[in-house]
DNA sequence: CTAGGGTTAG
């Protein structure tokens, strides 16, 4: 019998046999740290040891002041104890008299108390206790080894779970089932899902365990997350092949994923599937999943329907549920309401979280409503939530977006001051306001202090910086940059290509443009209607209407017709180069395909109708083409009224 | 008795 435990176990007392068994798992870093730990001080160094966190500490008395009486009487009454524990201060209190009783409580005493700190998400803490509990001698088992990696894997630090598994290797405690879904699941949670992939095999071809419905739903939900519907679904049929049954997870993390990718048809048929031929019942979360992806794809009638049906069921909705309500309420502008929605569910005695009326602050900067969505932001305290990262940098979008940096720069300067640590979507959103109103020299000392933060830029950074450069005289500054990065993935990425084509036209540069055009199929990309759309409107600017017909009547035969905007910006380059007798076939083809014009171009063609340059008799063809959002705008209707 | 997998915001 090779079982794991019995070689690791031999292996101690050996590096060459510790080696092969690590070679097995294929961590040398756990060889390196068992040999650490065998020199006697691994433990303190290796264990995390997070600064940022208060309660990282041990000596927890002198910091938390007086013990409370109440837990101190009531330690090995009955679990009710650790229920009651909300706070951090609590939970160190108790485990501190813990220590003290003797005889010892029960390790499961102990490992009640790890599961209450590592709920409360301290994960940094609930380690230390581990480690606490170790040095003063409580006989740890599996349990509280699995809750140590957990925490390990919760704090993205999946490697360091086999630092704790070396450990507790010396202490007699093998791994088992519940070990091994940890630690795949923190793979898959850091996106090392390969490797999860091939811890996964090495344990069923080593027979290490037997893979259970929580290991199978853990390798579904990493290949989820690889955007692998197909082969999820495949190992889904697997697992039942090998007897073991999927549940109401297992479905859920499939029809999630499948919801996200916009497949919401293939959803329904799972979730039936699910119902009728399994028999499970959908829960709160199933339900979250499918109305979350009915409301990103903009069918938010059929998502009420599914909150009625559910209620019908008798699942009630929860927080979430109505979050997603009022985030898609928020970005179609429709505040209020998403603030009905908050209303019902208050109603109905769930508490709006952060998420929440994070949502509903993003919903008020979209309008620009920026007194509304500060005025929410500053409620918060007094409804006893605390702004993250998130709920700023939407504050920061909204000020961004409507030019007032001051304010912005006051807010970032804020939450930094309150112990929150600006992400790259918050530098993202920062530069991209700097850009905005010109001052590039702020933005470029930003972007040095991201680097000084260590916040690495990604691919939307650059196109920020691209952007910003090109809209600020600067095409020749973003051409450079962008033959710097020639070596990245964002030089591959048609979202750059096309800020940099609309960039160089802008700016006069036809002939880079029509370069940078040209590139793309080199490099096998394959423009969008955007990239076409920027490149026509270069050519227009430049004069060159040949080449934007041309090009124009490339995007059909390359399988991505023209759109509005494409419309729109040829039309725009017709009338400004004087080319009236294309406008009314233009026209008339927006008319065939339904389109409709855009407020600039309406009003660019009134202006030639009343200069007499196109004829009068345009107007009921151009009248049909003004989308009723657009009729009542008062520019349009003084410039229509200017022909009467 | 205690431990592992699925849902929401930028």
């Amino acid at each position: 019998m090779r079982s794991l435990f019995f070689i690791i176990i031999k292996c101690a007392s050996s590096k060459s046999e510790l080696e092969t068994a690590t070679t097995m798992m294929k961590r040398t870093d756990f060889v390196l740290h068992a040999f650490i730990k065998r020199r006697g001080n691994f433990f303190t160094n290796s264990f995390l040891l997070h600064s940022e966190n208060p309660y990282s500490s041990f000596q927890l008395g002198l910091r938390f002041g007086p013990r409370k009486a109440s837990i101190h009487s009531n330690v090995s009454s009955n679990r009710s104890v650790f229920e009651k524990i909300t706070n951090m201060n609590d939970a160190l209190n108790l485990f501190d008299e813990m220590l003290q009783r003797r005889p010892l409580p029960s390790v499961v005493k102990f490992n009640q108390l790890l599961t209450v700190v590592t709920k409360l998400k301290h994960f940094s803490c609930s380690l230390d206790l581990f480690k606490q509990m170790c040095s003063i001698g409580v006989p740890v088992d599996s349990c509280s080894m699995n809750i140590a990696i957990n925490c390990c894997c919760q704090l993205s630090r999946t490697s360091d779970s086999f630092v704790v598994l070396g450990f507790c290797f010396r202490r007699a405690i093998a791994p088992d089932v519940c070990t091994f879904n940890t630690i795949l699941n923190g793979l898959v949670l850091e996106d090392r899902i390969v490797e999860a992939e091939k811890l996964f095999k090495k344990l069923i071809k080593q027979k290490l365990c037997e893979p259970d419905v929580v290991m199978y739903s853990t390798m579904i939900k990493g290949l989820c997350k690889l955007g692998n519907n197909v082969t999820a679904v495949a190992l889904l049929r697997l697992m039942e092949q090998k007897n073991c049954k999927p549940d109401i997870v297992t479905y859920s993390t499939i029809i999630d994923s499948l919801c996200k990718d916009k497949l919401i048809d293939d959803a329904f048929n799972l979730f039936k599937e699910m119902v009728f031929d399994k028999g499970a019942v959908p829960d709160v979360i199933t339900y979250n999943s499918i109305i979350c992806g009915l409301c990103k794809l903009g069918r938010r009638d059929e998502a009420s329907k599914m909150l009625k049906e559910m209620e019908d069921a008798n699942i009630s909705p929860n927080v979430q549920t109505y979050s997603i309500l009022v985030d898609a309420f928020c970005k179609e502008g429709k505040v209020e309401e998403a603030e009905a929605v908050i209303n019902i569910m208050v109603k109905r005695g769930k508490v709006p979280d952060i998420v929440t009326y994070s949502s509903l602050i993003d919903g008020y900067c979209l309008r620009g409503e920026m007194i509304n969505a500060k005025s929410t932001f500053d409620s918060l305290t007094l409804r006893g939530l605390v702004p993250n990262v998130v709920t700023y940098n939407s504050l920061l979008n909204g000020y961004c977006k409507n030019l007032n940096m001051e304010k912005a720069m006051t807010m970032f300067h804020e939450m930094s001051r309150k112990g929150l640590k600006p992400n790259v979507v918050t530098y993202n959103t920062m530069l991209q306001g700097f850009f905005r109103v010109g001052w590039c020299g702020a933005a470029r000392k930003l972007f040095d202090e991201m680097h000084a933060q260590g916040q690495m830029p990604n691919e939307c950074t650059f196109g920020i910086i691209l952007e910003g450069l090109c809209n600020n005289h600067q095409v020749e500054e973003a051409l450079s940059l962008f033959k710097l990065m020639s070596d990245s993935k964002l030089n591959s990425d048609i979202f750059v290509y096309t800020i940099l084509i609309d960039g160089a036209g802008k700016s006069g540069k036809v002939d880079i443009a029509r370069n940078l055009f040209h590139d793309l199929s080199d490099k096998g990309l394959q423009p969008n209607v955007r990239t076409y759309s920027v490149m026509i409107s270069g050519f227009c600017r430049g004069g060159l209407l040949g080449d934007a017909k041309l090009l124009f009547l490339k995007m059909d035969e390359s399988g991505c017709p023209p759109n509005n905007v494409t419309y729109c910006v040829l039309l725009q380059g017709y009338i400004k180069n004087e080319h009236y007798d294309d406008v009314e076939t233009l026209l008339q083809e927006m008319d065939g395909k339904g389109y409709s014009l855009d407020a600039s171009t309406v009003s660019m063609l009134l202006d030639q109708i009343a200069a007499k340059s196109l004829d009068r008799s345009m107007l009921t063809l151009i009248g049909k083409l003004v989308p009723e959002e657009l009729i009542d705008d008062p520019s349009l209707f003084r410039l229509g009224d200017k022909l009467k």
